[in-house]
RNA sequence: GCCCAGAUAGCUCAGUUGGUAGAGCAGGGGAUUGAAAAUCCCCGUGUCGGUGGUUCGAUUCCGCCUCUGGGCA
């Protein structure tokens, strides 16, 4: 686990050579095809020596979530372990690291008709109004949730229409099914973090300068995509996404790519913060490798 | 050289009819259950360019100086 930029990927495809070891993504934007220079992905070389399981998987029109990536993380995990081998997951989305660890509950999907209706009533009534009625229907979650925030007001409101259940009930009755895994955390971290604002600047630069905004170009000639996608949202592609539209010129873009990153790395790192039971390791240290397989040798092996 | 307009938070600016000042952005902290690279919450003392003067009191009014735009030569 780690930040943007800390160098995650460099690590792993260093320990699957060393190690018994097979990688799993746990990105959330690495999950789309087409989507390869700005979400950092490894090059096809390195893809070749060090697969990568659950990378490519969904078209960026689709959605994916929390819940589907434990299931696919899981069936990925066991294979893996069937074949004898150790499952390195790595990525920075913290919330698919923690549904892996601590299971969600049995809630149910997203559904499409459910959410246009709900947003036309915010787009009629707004988003007090909507925080309005889940009040009636779930004081609890409503008191948790901001009637600024949309995201998740949405969803307990969707969660009670389709069930009848009020979420903050049915998130209580959580099913913690046990993993049949024992699971190892280790983060890689900058000591630094005004060292880690100067590499995400630069490798928003580099990005730029190996094609971004073509493949950004890409996928805005499809016509079927827009910015309400979680695909075309993600850090980089939304202000590029934005800069074609012309809706800002090449300079802001750049300055709001390089912004939109640093955050991403400031909410990774506050996650991070509060992990139990957390090895961690410093990013900007050269014998970084050495250390992991120190740490691998004394806690796992 | 002269005229005009600026100079206030890291940046862009607002404001104080004279009682030492506040927004947005950036940054920091936090939350996070089927969108999570998402979505949201909290955090603003800074020689108010410098220096004299007027005043009980000046960042605010006046003079001079410096710097930055623009105009005239």
């Amino acid at each position: 686990m780690g930040p943007t930029a800390a160098g995650k990927t460099g690590l792993a495809v260093e320990l699957v050579q060393r190690l018994p070891m097979e990688i799993i993504n746990v990105d959330s934007a690495q999950i789309y095809r087409g989507m390869d220079i700005g979400t950092g992905k490894p090059d096809a070389g390195t893809l070749q020596q060090a697969p990568h399981r659950l990378i490519d998987i969904l078209d960026p029109a689709e959605r994916y979530s929390a819940a589907a990536f434990r299931r696919d993380a899981l069936s990925e995990m066991r294979d893996i372990q069937e074949q004898g081998r150790v499952p390195l997951l790595v990525g920075g989305t913290m919330l698919y690291f923690r549904a892996l660890r601590d299971g969600l509950a049995d809630l149910p999907d997203a559904d499409p008709e459910v959410r246009a209706r709900i947003d036309a009533m915010a787009a009629d009534e707004g988003w007090a109004a909507v925080h309005r009625r889940l009040r009636q229907v779930d004081p609890e979650a409503a008191a948790r949730i901001q009637p600024t925030d949309p995201q998740r007001l949405q969803r307990a409101l969707e969660v009670f229409e389709l069930t009848g259940r009020p979420l903050s009930e049915l998130q209580r009755r959580n099913g913690g099914d046990d993993l049949p895994f024992d699971l190892y955390f280790l983060a890689v971290q900058p000591g630094d973090r005004s060292v880690l604002h100067e590499q995400i600047a630069r490798r928003f630069r580099s990005m730029l300068d190996a094609g971004l905004i073509d493949e950004v170009q890409a996928l805005r000639q499809r016509g079927d995509l827009d910015e309400s996608l979680p695909s075309i949202r993600s850090v980089g592609y939304r202000q590029v996404w934005r800069y074609l539209g012309g809706e800002m010129n090449y300079e802001a873009m750049v300055e709001r790519g390089i912004i939109a990153t640093r955050q991403l790395a400031k909410r990774q790192m506050t996650w991070l913060r509060s992990w139990q039971t957390l090895r961690n390791v410093d990013s900007q240290n050269p014998g970084m490798l050495d250390r992991v397989l120190k740490l691998l040798r004394s806690d796992v092996m």
